[in-house]
DNA sequence: TACATATGGTATCATTGATAACAGAACAAG
DNA sequence: CTTGTTCTGTTATCAATGATACCATATGTA
C-alpha cells in the first residue's frame, strides 16, 4: 500500500543494522509527512519492530530524533563528499556556507531538529558534528592570518548568521525565497558574515599584530615547547591582543 | 498551594476578559515550566475554564500559542515603551537590535514560539508584528539615503542575523554567553548586519545614485502624482539602480 | 549444565489534544 | 410574553501518543 518506509525485507539483523534500519525509516517518515509524522508507532511499524526495541536502542524519542538528525546530516556530508581544504581558506568558508544553506533548505525537517529547539548548554549531536567542521574551517582561516576576531567569536557569528538565514528562508514561501533582484539573501548574509570575521585584504605578507596574534593562537596547541602554564598565560595575552582590533 | 497561575478570583468575565485571563495563565505556565508545561488541561485549570472554552476562543492549541506569543511580545514592547524615532535612523536600528536580543534572552520560551517553528509562508502573528516594526525602521533608514540594499533585503538580512544570534545564544549555557573578551556575539553580529545594510559615511549631502534610488523608492508611495502604471515602472527602475552598488 | 544478558512480544498506563452532546442564559424579533 | 437563535457552561468521551512492565525466548559464557 502506501508504506514508502517499508524495509521489512531485512530480517534478523544485528543490533547496528536494526538501528540503521530504524533511522532510515524515521527519515523517510520525516521527509514525507513532516515532523509530526514521526511517532514511535509509525517508526516501529515501518521498521517492523516493536515499541520496546526503540527505547532499548535510543532511550527515548528525543534520542531517536537526535540519532536521526545526526545520521541525516552525516549522510549529506558524505553525499557531497566534503572537499579537502583548498588554497584559500576564506573561499572554503564560502563554500561551507553555501553547503550549509543548501542542506537546510533541502532537508528542512532534519535541519529544524538540529537547530530549532535549543536546550541551553546541550547541542544536538548533529549540531555538534556540524560545529566541529565549522571550527576546523575557522581554524584554517586563523592560521592563514586572516581572522579579525577570536576563533570562538568567528565560529559563533558565522553559525548565527547562517542558521538565521536558513530559518528566515524556511519561513518564507518557496516562490518568494530568491529575491528577483541581484543577490539573494543567503549571499548577502554570507558576505556580511565573512566580512565581519576576516580581514579585507588577501593578507599580503605582513598583517597587523591582532591578526598575527589570532594566527599564532590557532597553531599554538601543536608541538609547543611550552609548559602547560606558560601556554595558558600566552593564550590569555594573545586573546587580549586579538581583541584590540581597529 | 503552588498554583502561581491562579486567577480564579475574577469570575463571570466578558469574552475579552476571559481571553486575556487565559493568555495570562498560559504565559505563567510557559515561564515557569517551559513549553511542555503548556497543556490544554493545565491552562484550563489555571484559568478556571473548561476545555471546550479554549477551542471556542482560540480554535486549537496552535491558535492559543500564537495568541500567547503575540500578547507576550506586545506586552514587552509596551513595557519598554517603544521610543519614538530619533535623529539617526541607523542608531535606532541599533537600539532595535538590542531590544530584540534582550527580549529573546529574557523571554526565551515566547521567542521560540515566535521564530523556532517556521511554517513556510505563514509567520506567527507575533513575528508579523515584530516584522512591521523592523520594516518601519528600515524604511526610515532608506528615506535618509543610508540604505545600501533594497528595503526587503535589508529587513530579511537584519532579521536573519538577529534571529540567528538569539538562537545561538540560547543554545549556549548562560554562563558562556558573554565572551569574556571585548565584544559580545550580539554586538559583533549587530555591527556586521548594520554594516552590510547601510552606507558607511553619515551620508553627508550627496550620496550615490544607488542610495538615492533606494531613498526615493522608500518615500514613493506617499502623495505621488503618478498613476499606478507609472509608479510601477518607476519602482522597477529604481530597484535596478539600487541593485547596482559597489 | 547453569547462569547472565539481551532480545522479541504482548498488554497496558497516563497524558494530551480535541469534540460531541446537552442544558441553560442572553437577547433580539415577532 | 413567546419564540428562535446564538453563545456559554458542563460532562463525558475519543483517538493518538510516549513510555513501560512483564514474561518468554535465545544466545553466549563460566
Amino acid at each position: 500500500m502506501t508504506t514508502p518506509a517499508d524495509e521489512s525485507t531485512e530480517l534478523s539483523a544485528s543490533r547496528d543494522e536494526m538501528r540503521a534500519r530504524i533511522i532510515r525509516c524515521a527519515i523517510n517518515l520525516l521527509n514525507h509527512g513532516g515532523r509530526d509524522a514521526v511517532t514511535t508507532r509509525a517508526v516501529a511499524d515501518a521498521a517492523d519492530v516493536q515499541a520496546p526495541a526503540l527505547y532499548r536502542l535510543f532511550g527515548d524519542k528525543q534520542g531517536l530524533l537526535d540519532a536521526v538528525a545526526e545520521h541525516g546530516f552525516a549522510a549529506y556530508l558524505k553525499e557531497k563528499s566534503v572537499r579537502q581544504p583548498g588554497q584559500d581558506p576564506v573561499e572554503d568558508l564560502r563554500t561551507g556556507w553555501d553547503l550549509h544553506v543548501e542542506f537546510g533548505l533541502s532537508h528542512s525537517a532534519i535541519y529544524l531538529l538540529m537547530y530549532a529547539q535549543p536546550r541551553p548548554g546541550a547541542k544536538s549531536p548533529a549540531a555538534e558534528l556540524s560545529g566541529r567542521f565549522l571550527k576546523e574551517h575557522i581554524r584554517r582561516v586563523a592560521a592563514a592570518g586572516r581572522l579579525r576576531v577570536s576563533e570562538e567569536q568567528a565560529a559563533d557569528l558565522f553559525h548565527a548568521c547562517g542558521c538565521g538565514t536558513v530559518l528566515t528562508l524556511l519561513s518564507q514561501a518557496e516562490e518568494q525565497r530568491d529575491s528577483s533582484l541581484s543577490e539573494s539573501l543567503s549571499e548577502i548574509a554570507r558576505e556580511a558574515a565573512i566580512g565581519a570575521i576576516t580581514t579585507d585584504p588577501p593578507a599580503t605578507e605582513n598583517f597587523g599584530p591582532a591578526a598575527a596574534a589570532v594566527a599564532l593562537r590557532a597553531v599554538l596547541p601543536e608541538a609547543s615547547p611550552l609548559s602547560e602554564g606558560e601556554r595558558a598565560l600566552l593564550t590569555e595575552w594573545l586573546d587580549r591582543l586579538a581583541a584590540d582590533r581597529r
